[in-house]
DNA sequence: CTGTTAGCGCTTTCAC
DNA sequence: GTGAAAGCGCTAACAG
């Protein structure tokens, strides 16, 4: 059998032609889907000419030089430092799933040295998950000289591109309220790193909380872990297994609430009932899992953030100004701490 | 002050040249960096012009341009199915590591569907770790019209493209050979979906083992969990609290074995005397931990497969023609399940 | 409806 | 040592 191109040299857009006996132009029409549209109209019968060439050829459009014509790449890259985070793994599951019906394909950068890259590499918006005070400049100047950006941080200066922020202090602050409704013995599981990071502000909403509320903070009702699940259920156990154990439990991210409720229940412990546990972050394993965990967090992060990125790759709809994006922050009240009326209080 | 280009345009080599008084090629050869090698010699003084007036107008080169013309994008893409998976990191790690230095960008792609991506992206190597049947006929046509590939797969045919192969099977039988040298109460401790995945593969090394052993199988000695870190942890907490606990716990991934160390660390039994733990997969987690965690594996097998991966991209040093590379699996003795003599068997 | 043609930004001979 | 010019694969005016 005669193979048209076993040649392993890259049909271009005028091999298809010849084959076709038309014009590059008409194969490019053809190819491009721009028929019907405000593009010029090809006839069904040269169509379906050229699609079989094409076919026949295993032609494959080169993104690149499409790129240079058209100036638009249907990419776009996420930057993201902690691939190993859950929160990078949403934030790609949301970004997929706005970008592939739009035609638009996300690239993910692992590497935490998005500068170098982004100076070279093309796509039609950029998000970056994490910026170093060192890196600020050269974010302005990409910015500036036209690459279209999408920052996740605290603190950089919306200026030329969109910043979203989502302050966490305010929403812990409310986590531990709730709990304060029904408990005064509440502990806190948080990973041991959390000295000045966001961790950090995190574990404060918990001292300021119980502060303001005068409630003499407990040491042994601090339960540090190693970052990891496994660290997370043996703090859990260990506090849960205290002679006057605590009623309540603030974790501070929702994977350590998730090993928290695990513990509980091998402890025989009803959660929700015997011990409210309640974490921070809105993921959607916590939503999912059950009993289902009541946490703070963002509402609706993840999506809104893709579809601005999105936005921003394609211009369309509506391309706004770029400026800061502010997360508020809500209470979800599930199953895993409910609320407490006077009747049911643990105290 | 007046800034040479808040235009938000982005500058292109022919600005350069103009702003510095020379052609457009001497700017190419300045900025590719080719002087002194095989290229035309530029003059410092020019070289220097050059430079200023790029950094000036913050020039940077389009890299779209640039593979149209040289046929390399400097790019490798890596089309991960299971990004979560601790294996993926791995890989990513490993071919980061190797890419940077030669100047190859990693490119990530979450999603399971890249017959659709690859069709128009372009990259100089793509690897792909996972295939499905009705994904191979694409696979062998895009090889055929130029897509370079390697393929993580146990079933698929190198047909133009290279295969890495990682038979678990006598690895896995290994590991357990290796704690019947010192025990005869040996637990298996594995993710309950482990019915007919590769999963059961490694379920199944313990089964043939023990029975080569003529040592019965024991339900209660089968510690099932739902996958993640903390349940392998509880898991491993019931089985070293049966009444004649196991002397000896097979993990069949290095994650549940590091899980099990915990569990039996917060028992206070120690690991390497009282109970031996071997885990599966030669994570580099395990090898750093401590104590460190005896295992079987592929050996090297991350950074073998990122640096033929690079092998690939930049045709060079020496590319072989593609085919098949077979993974031999290793058994690494660590302190976690040492050698047992006759004198410090526990049985 | 289809073909001709002019580039996009860049690299790379080949003259000078 | 430097510049003029051709052309990579493709799209988008504009003719016909």
């Amino acid at each position: 059998m005669a193979k048209a191109s076993s040649t392993g040299v890259r049909p271009t857009i005028r091999m298809v032609a010849e084959l076709a006996g038309v014009s590059t132009a008409t194969v490019s029409y053809v190819l491009s889907g721009r028929r019907g549209d405000g593009g010029p109209g090809v006839s069904d019968p040269t169509a379906e000419k050229v699609k079989a060439a094409a076919e026949r050829l295993g032609y494959r459009p080169n993104q690149a030089a499409r790129a240079i014509r058209t100036g638009r790449t249907n990419t776009v890259i996420l930057s993201l430092t902690m691939l190993s985070d859950p929160w990078s793994l949403s934030v790609i599951e949301a970004v997929q799933k706005a970008a592939v019906p739009q035609g638009v394909t996300p690239m993910i950068l692992g590497d935490a040295d998005w500068v170098k890259v982004l100076g070279t590499h093309n796509a039609d918006a950029v998000f970056v998950d994490a910026v170093r005070p060192d890196q600020r400049e050269a974010l302005r100047k990409l910015a500036e000289h036209g690459t279209t950006l999408v920052v996740f941080d605290e603190e950089v200066q919306a200026d030329g591109f969109d910043v979203i922020r989502s302050i966490a202090g305010p929403g812990c602050r409310m986590a531990v309220e709730h709990l304060l409704h029904g408990h005064r013995r509440i502990a806190c599981l948080t990973p041991a790193t959390a000295a000045g990071t966001s961790g950090g502000t995190r574990y404060r909403a918990y001292s300021d909380a119980l502060a303001a509320a005068k409630i003499q903070e407990r040491d042994d009702y601090v339960g540090l872990f190693d970052g990891t699940s496994a660290g997370a259920y043996a703090a859990a156990t260990r506090l849960l297994s205290l002679p006057d154990r605590p009623t309540a439990i603030y974790a501070t991210t929702d994977y350590a609430a998730v090993s928290a409720i695990n513990a509980a229940q091998r402890l025989g412990l009803a959660v929700g009932t015997d011990v409210d546990i309640i974490g921070v972050g809105n993921t959607v394993e916590g939503e999912r899992m059950s009993p289902s965990l009541s946490t703070v967090g963002p509402v609706d992060f993840f999506d809104k953030l893709a579809r601005l990125l999105l936005r921003r790759a394609t211009g369309h709809p509506a391309p706004e100004s770029p400026g800061v994006l502010d997360f508020p922050w809500h209470l979800f009240v599930r199953e895993s701490a409910p609320h407490r009326s006077a009747a049911t209080k643990l105290y």
